[in-house]
DNA sequence: GTAACGAACTAACGCTAGTTAGGAAAATAA
DNA sequence: TTATTTTCCTAACTAGCGTTAGTTCGTTAC
């Protein structure tokens, strides 16, 4: 009884080399280990995709069209800065923890992407950041926030935050909602007992 | 008129390295490459060095003893939590941004290093996040800090400022201890307005 | 002046990389 | 059953990898 396993050896191949790109990192990972980890050989692989870097770009365009949509889903049109904040990094935490394995490869390995590819994606990271520096602009004008560097303030909140898939075990304690929503307090009200 | 430009050949390829490593990633980078930036051929960087490896080896062990060295130079036996939290994130930052290069190397390579060198590296970053771990623990037990997941808070702190290598430039406004102390503020007292 | 040394060179080694071509086998459709 | 399409194979190619061997050549030491 073999079933219907096969979904999609696309797909299979995709996820294995999401898997191997993180823990080795892509430069790092042969078609050949691809391949053997699969169960066929290194050639048969093109039968289903185009080339290695395919494979990449697939990755970190999907995740980045994921973070998207989980933000703009977010209805945060009548909130106050702090809970438009928390929000944003709830379902930011929400993505990145959904699929582990792609967003590490996601946050680290972008570099490899070749041009118009690279070019692309980083407008997109840009385009995505400055939703949360203007939450913090926002944020700062109604009196909410401190005033700091809004852009340095953001890359170190989605830096911190970022880091997560390389220690976030799924069966853990936390949801990803109650691990951004400590993380966000943190950010929002300090670590200090007041 | 040639001077004495050529102080070390030796590490004059570590600093090119390093720039290599960070913009291009360990495994991206060959010793042709390498060695194309500095001027010779790349069998002649084997007069100074013993393999590809041991760059990334001095890089990363280099970076651990500054990190420890610097942390222990701060006095901080007699400080509440707060103000010892705060001088070892300050002091972790001026060790990140005296050298931006050797610290994104630092931060996202060390796992191309072979065993033993890999065990030993995590073994004293561990050692090192401890110590971090004991100033939250310490701070909460004596009321200063929220009850909150030492570890993960920490792993979150130092995420947040491990990746400040990508985006600082010395010639910035701000020099690294301002950096240092923006960041720990919001960490300890929150972006909050109170 | 000659011996010794350091740093560079050329040439090549063995290996692995990503990828292509062409055909066999297996699965699916008619 | 036959035809077609999908999947995988073997074999091979070119390019590049890290590294070694052996040598040349200028500088330094006696």
């Amino acid at each position: 009884m073999i079933t219907k396993i096969k979904l999609n050896r696309k797909q299979q191949i995709i996820e294995k080399a999401t898997q191997l790109f993180q823990k080795q990192g892509y430069a790092a990972t042969s078609m050949r280990d691809l391949a053997g980890f699969i169960g066929i050989e290194a050639a048969s692989l093109y039968s289903h995709i185009k080339s290695k870097e395919e494979i990449l770009q697939t990755i970190c365009f999907q995740m980045a069209e994921d973070f998207f949509q989980s933000l703009d889903a977010c209805e945060l049109a009548n909130e106050q800065a702090d809970v438009k904040l928390k929000e944003a990094v709830v379902s930011h935490v929400e993505v990145l923890t959904r699929d582990t394995a792609a967003s590490a490869v996601f946050v680290s390995e972008w570099r490899h992407l070749s041009e118009p590819y690279l070019s692309d994606f980083l407008s997109m990271r840009n385009q995505y950041e400055n939703k949360f520096i203007q939450i913090l602009i926002d944020g700062n004008k109604a009196g909410i926030f401190k005033a700091l560097d809004a852009k340095f303030t953001v890359l170190a909140l989605l830096s911190s935050v970022n880091w997560m898939p390389a220690w976030y075990k799924p069966n853990g304690k936390l949801s990803p909602r109650e691990i951004a929503e400590n993380v966000t307090d943190v950010f929002i009200n300090g670590l200090k007992v007041r």
